[in-house]
DNA sequence: TGCATTTGACCCGT
DNA sequence: ACGGGTCAAATGCA
């Protein structure tokens, strides 16, 4: 139990943490390339790029919840007990008649797919948004707004988010999107961004999440290329690299675009780059010093033993 | 006038 | 019962 660690131990384990995940991250990223590689179209492609992306995607937001960034956000995403939810309200058809149509009569949603991220500026995203709401939110003092999709009525787009701001100074939002947008609306491709956690810092956060509007962009950083696959497939497809600040980093991908070339092999370096940048990041931010080669260190560490040398 | 935003009411899950 | 999410009438604005 860790109820009676100090803080440091615990910030120290739950960094352990994370590099635990990242590297099942790492592990995810590096099967897929052999499979990517036997698929013979598109489309078997993309299948396996599901298969693979979205417990990739798991490992993402395991990372960002162990960094105790609004965790209860993330459980929706991989609990099973959400999906059971979500299982048995489609199965069981509310045939409850109302005896007229009321204001604020609705079903609300039960397991939305979420993608969290915090932001220092609420500019477009790429998308046409309409608010509809506003709430005071208990135990914060900033309100909560709600937006949906401006395309829920004309194509049934069920995207919504909700931004709230967070700090004051400077100030800075969490935005939360459920489910994806289904309109073709988006002006830009998706991408993951990454906001690295700062060494300096042990309450930055490790976040990972989907935009859709590329910032400025500065020009490609050698920081994402894959290092111990210099060069290969990449980059030679729709993949930028931005740098706005100190705290923004993104990478632009468009998975679904009909004239790409099947980006999944580069993406995938990518995703395992990211995965080695922000763990090595963590790895130096805990323990003082970059200068450890991440692939050769890591493995050889245990949780159970890393944590008593901490402890003792 | 038409569209976007505001805001109080209403509904649902816990 | 309460808090959070959504609806829709009222209001604002170009």
């Amino acid at each position: 139990m860790e109820s009676s660690s100090s803080p440091e131990i615990s910030s120290a384990i739950n960094r352990i943490k994370a590099i635990q995940e990242l590297t099942q991250g790492q592990i995810l990223t590096d099967w897929p390339h052999e499979m990517l590689g036997q698929s013979e179209t598109i489309e078997s492609s993309l299948e396996s790029f599901a298969d693979v992306f979205m417990p990739l995607s798991g490992v993402f937001v395991n990372t960002v919840s162990v960094f105790g960034t609004s965790s209860s956000d993330f459980d929706n995403i991989s609990s099973d007990q959400t999906h059971n939810r979500l299982e048995d309200s489609t199965n069981n058809v509310n045939t409850m008649i109302r005896p007229k149509v009321k204001r604020g009569c609705y079903k609300r949603r039960k397991n939305p797919m979420i993608y969290t991220e915090v932001t220092f500026n609420l500019g477009d995203d790429g998308y046409t948004w309409k608010k509809y709401g506003q709430k005071t939110i208990i135990n914060s003092k900033h309100e909560r707004q709600y937006y949906r999709c401006t395309y829920k009525y004309g194509k049934g787009c069920k995207a919504t988010k909700q931004v709230q701001m967070i700090e004051d100074e400077p100030s800075k939002y969490k935005i939360t999107y459920h489910q994806q947008h289904t309109c073709n609306n988006s002006k830009t491709p998706c991408r993951i961004i990454s906001d690295y956690p700062n060494p300096k810092d042990d309450d930055s956060l490790v976040l990972i999440s989907f935009e859709t509007k590329p910032r400025k962009q500065i020009g490609f950083s050698s920081s994402v290329r894959p290092r111990h696959k210099p060069n290969k497939g990449f980059p030679s497809l729709n993949i930028k690299h931005d740098k706005v600040s100190s705290l923004d980093h993104c990478i632009t991908w468009d998975p679904f675009a009909q004239s790409s070339k099947v980006p999944l092999e580069p993406m995938m370096s990518i995703m395992m780059s990211y995965v080695l940048d922000v763990r090595e990041d963590i790895f130096s931010s805990t323990f003082g010093t970059s200068q450890y080669e991440i692939e050769d260190v890591l493995p050889n560490y245990d949780f159970a033993v890393f944590s008593s040398e901490l402890c003792s």
